[in-house]
DNA sequence: TTCTCTTATTCCGTAATCTGGAATTGTGTT
DNA sequence: AACACAATTCCAGATTACGGAATAAGAGAA
């Protein structure tokens, strides 16, 4: 997607995911350079966007995202909150495990997973998650919860693509190593992550929608040291209680 | 917007909208039919909205709304979600005065208020308010509380193309008292609305987005008997309050 | 006010893309 | 296997998109 999009259809479609995903005033010729398109021809998809109030004018000369698109988000959601949903079950895991629980989407576009809602660990000695954030899929609890569940066209594109670490720059694991555990995480249901090299270590479930897609996951991240307490498995289990109640509330309120 | 739209752009961004407030679920040539577009065309841009995740495939021959536009829709209304934070307000409103609470919000693009929230009085005597459903601009408290605020040239127009009421059939007020009662609403920041003969009345107050333009509104509506008890300002301040209240936090979240 | 600078908007010739009916392929059913 | 129905592809004609350059409209300063 990184090649500017042609033909009207598509870079409306593409002007739409920046709108919506940027700040909340801008201006034509930011959007523009955000996109790598034209402004004459910016401006004239944004007329187009204008007529159906995805966008509107601000004060001054600023555009904003229009309120028909607030309108249309708040009636997907309404359908079914993910983030809403999972709020009180990230709270109840740091409550009893006291690490940091997080909640991640999978965008289907990025290819990427994308921090939720997080609610961090009491102890001082946390990492850095935030909202927004985005993760890699073949690294971590987290991301790999997801990996695991993609068809494998989609896994294939996303293993090939990424060859180094986020946060060690190593190359990453064997192939047939990542294969091996993707293939356990979905017999076990529960995605485990352990590496004391970077002092990193976690547990997260996959939630599923309605047809069986996956839509994100759930789980607790902490330092690889804090992971030796949780070798047991009360706290996968717990994991992927939650994780199981959420594509459950997704399927039944989809149907 | 009742003319099928020309031009891929345009097209695209129909369809969209279409997709939002459509099933969960649906056919190409379902969607076909509800944009009143050939199959084919439908068909080309449908593939366009699939690779950028803004609809997905379903089993069997499929189309659903994708994560794409959810995961677009938490993003915005993860900002301001006029609904969730109405929500204790609606129920307080029904709590003390025992008439039933609306929240609307403006629809830009069908020029009409929409149902975004109710909660009904407990009195058994009550209209049959339903969430999703339409208010024409220039009738009720509701709607008129909303129309008083829009920019000059779309008022013109609103009042212009809407001649009969929806539920009286008679022809609507004169324009001069028209305006008049506007003028009022503008002036006591509350709409009062009160109709013996179709035995309907409400309050309703405004509700601003950050830049000052109008995003809904929140009322109470009741037969217009029950109307008598509530002539003091008391009930009309309640409600004007709530919409401040809400207005202030469209305002602080956006800025 | 008037001037200046910035940003949005319009213009317009070129040509790429869109268009939609018809034909084809695919899917699920009897 | 054969059917019915829906999705998908094809293709020639023409509408519409395209974007650089010119113009207009705002914002800010003097």
């Amino acid at each position: 997607m990184s090649e500017a999009p042609s033909g009207a259809a598509e870079r409306l479609a593409y002007l739409l995911t920046l709108v919506a995903s940027g700040p909340p005033r801008f201006a034509l010729s930011e959007l523009a350079e955000r996109a790598g398109l034209p402004q004459s021809s910016v401006h004239r998809l944004l007329k187009v966007m204008l007529r159906f109030g995805l966008v509107e004018r601000g004060s001054g000369q600023a555009y904003r995202p229009g309120r028909e698109l607030h309108r249309m988000a708040s009636q997907l959601v309404s359908r079914f909150d993910l983030v809403r949903s999972a709020k009180p079950m990230l709270q109840e895991l740091v409550e009893n495990w006291h690490e940091t629980a997080v909640l991640c989407t999978y965008s289907p576009l990025s290819k990427m997973a994308i921090i939720a809602d997080v609610v961090h660990t009491p102890n001082p000695l946390r990492y850095a998650v935030e909202r927004g954030g985005e993760i890699a899929l073949p690294w971590g609890s987290l991301g790999r919860a997801v990996l695991a569940y993609l068809p494998r066209g989609e896994q294939e594109a996303i293993i090939r693509q990424s060859h180094t670490g986020p946060l060690t720059g190593r190359p990453r694991s064997v192939r047939s190593e990542l294969e091996a555990d993707l293939a356990a995480i979905r017999k076990n249901k529960v995605s485990r992550y352990y590496d004391p090299l970077i002092d990193i270590a976690g547990i997260a479930g996959p939630i599923f929608g309605a047809e069986g897609e996956i839509l994100g996951c759930i789980g607790v991240t902490m330092p690889s040291k804090r992971y030796q307490v949780h070798l047991e498995d009360d706290l996968a289990i717990a994991v992927s209680k939650v994780a199981t109640e959420l594509s459950d509330q997704a399927a039944i309120l989809q149907s």
